[in-house]
DNA sequence: TGTTTTTCCGTAAACGTTTACGAGAACACA
DNA sequence: TGTGTTCTCGTAAACGTTTACGGAAAAACA
């Protein structure tokens, strides 16, 4: 079943060297015989077992992406991540990588995971997601000295890594602004409760904006809430019952919105009529609401494709002739306008 | 950085066999050096190379599971599979097996990425979802002799893996037993394009429920599209032309609800007030939808427990003393009632 | 023809493990 | 004391690759 390069060697009567060097194109390689390896490959049907290869190599020739439940949430995950994800592979397969996505269990740091796949060396790097304002994984992986590129920036780790952002602070503007055009002075916001730094960020621009605008930040407004929909639900009304309650809402993501519109439903306030409502991160959800919501779209098929170049970019063994490099992004967050605010 | 065991042997001066069988548990080793080994494997930090391990092994002792978008759906994903895949990793992990999740391209059959995994030997098992009434996957596995399990029923194969499915089948008796029981006879079926099993099935238990009460079947109530959002905002105004419109619409899954209810609402019909709404499976959003759906609600997270213990019991190396045997089970779908029927 | 260069290929070591085998030491038993 | 048994442990081979090295044959050159 498992044909190894031995049988391919007894198979052509010449040496599992020749028959290696043919496999990996090196030069010091008669064509002819490149040839017969080749179709001889393709009709024992052998490819190189991968654990032979590594363990030679020194190398795994896979990268991990840990991907990690919302905090919090026993029951539904991150749908976020799929067209990110996507993009990452075909980018990675380009190059002849695998991508390998490790589960985190819900609620945990991923520091165990994460230790796990760079002690026993299961991938030549790792992808982090929902980078934290301080994030430890960042410093472990820093220290360890081992490969890694994270969507979502952080302060731990300095400039080292390369990284991939959006421009949340320039959506909290961007939203703050757009209400106040439309007569908006009340303004809520409601963000993730953990320190997810895109969070942060978010809520940064949307001070920013009020400031420039001369509207005073009242806490009142503000709510923090699990990132689904349970969040949302469950947090919208304390905002709601500020002494002057706000006439919009910036959700932080389309869970939490769906789950705050819920609430809003509830007590008869109907979002797109009676209250206004932007969402930060677009998804088809928000599309497909009614009211189709307003929300920023991020393009995460590219952002995937992008983030592995860099991340490929910045390790010696892949990087080309250029030489490595870390490149870090922010990318723009584009507003589509519906029907909710 | 990266300590192997002979940087252990070396350290205590005794050779890498005994070192090894210490730390495998091997009972051939002193209790003495045995804790001396294990104290010293802690203070340096060593974990056993995997790749090494692998091959001596000839075990990879990893799971892949293949992860596919939708197909015919460039932008969004699958929250779906995130509980189910925490419960699978769970349970893993306590046999300190690791999951390896493979990306699929949108759009393909996972053939070429299955190959890969399989021909390389990456994973000493994979699990399928998304079973198709004709799976070619499935055959490809039996065909080769690989270890795996299936999230979902099919033809292909016969009875010699294992799978848990949802009856899907029961459910649609029961949504349209529903139906029925609240008065209504026109009841319109939307469903995945594909020959996605869980379709067929549903399908199935749509028509024996209208056979049994007397209902005639008629085709212009039944549309197919992709189980996206997209897809349900695509179809549904189809049977909604039909010349005797329905008064009642069964949704195969909750995005093709969310995007019919769109199309549904432009229209000026609401959910719940002028047609009744039913989901197959639940989720989160259905919960958090206004109207809230009524729908069926797998339990994700222990069907992933359970595909794992069942994978494991089919593979003789990891099965116990009881010996390896084949499993398959269908768990049945819960109704929660809710606002939109 | 003789010498040098090039082309091509075989040999063998190495990557980090696990494990079959055998051997020395300690022990038990007569 | 002699024989057999039990505990431990070291040795070395093996898993499937890749690659440094060297050498034979062919080609190029004088």
């Amino acid at each position: 079943m498992a044909s190894s390069i031995h049988d391919l060697a007894r198979h052509l009567n010449i040496s599992i060297g020749t028959v290696s060097r043919a496999l990996n194109g090196r030069a010091d390689v008669n064509a002819d015989t490149r040839q017969r390896v080749l179709d001889a490959a393709k009709k024992l049907n052998y490819s190189p077992n991968q654990s032979g290869r590594s363990l030679r190599r020194g190398a795994t020739h896979s990268i991990a992406f840990m991907l990690q439940p919302h905090p919090g949430d026993q029951e539904y995950g991150e749908p976020f991540f799929i067209p990110f994800l996507t993009g990452l592979q075909a980018k990675l397969a380009e190059s002849g990588l695998d991508l390998i996505v490790v589960m985190g269990a819900p609620g945990d740091y991923q520091q165990e995971r994460l230790r796990r796949v760079v002690e026993t060396r299961r991938a030549d790097a790792v992808v982090l997601a929902w980078t934290r304002r301080e994030d430890e994984r960042i410093d472990y992986l820093t220290q360890a000295g081992f490969p890694f590129a994270t969507l979502g920036r952080s302060r731990s780790g300095g400039d080292a890594y390369p990284s991939l952002d959006l421009d949340f602070e320039k959506a909290g503007v961007d939203a703050v602004d757009r209400l106040v055009a439309r007569g908006h002075r009340r303004i809520a916001a409601i963000r993730p409760s953990l320190d997810l730094n895109f969070g942060y960020l978010f809520l940064a621009g949307y001070r920013r904006a009020l400031r420039r605008h001369g509207i005073e930040f009242d806490p009142e407004l503000i709510a923090d809430g699990f990132i689904n929909e349970a969040g949302g639900y469950a947090v919208t009304p304390k905002v709601m019952r500020s002494k002057d309650p706000p006439t919009a809402i910036i959700f932080n993501n389309d869970a939490m919105a769906l789950g705050g519109c819920k609430a809003l439903a509830e007590a008869g306030i109907k979002p797109g009529h009676d209250i206004a409502v932007i969402v930060i991160v677009d998804t088809p959800l928000c599309r497909y609401f009614s009211p189709a919501l307003t929300g920023f779209r991020p393009a995460l098929e590219p952002m995937g494709e992008r983030l592995a170049e860099m991340l490929l970019a910045s390790i010696p063994a892949y990087a080309g002739a250029a030489g490595a490099r870390i490149i870090r992004e922010v990318w723009p967050l584009q507003l589509i306008a519906r029907d909710s605010d």
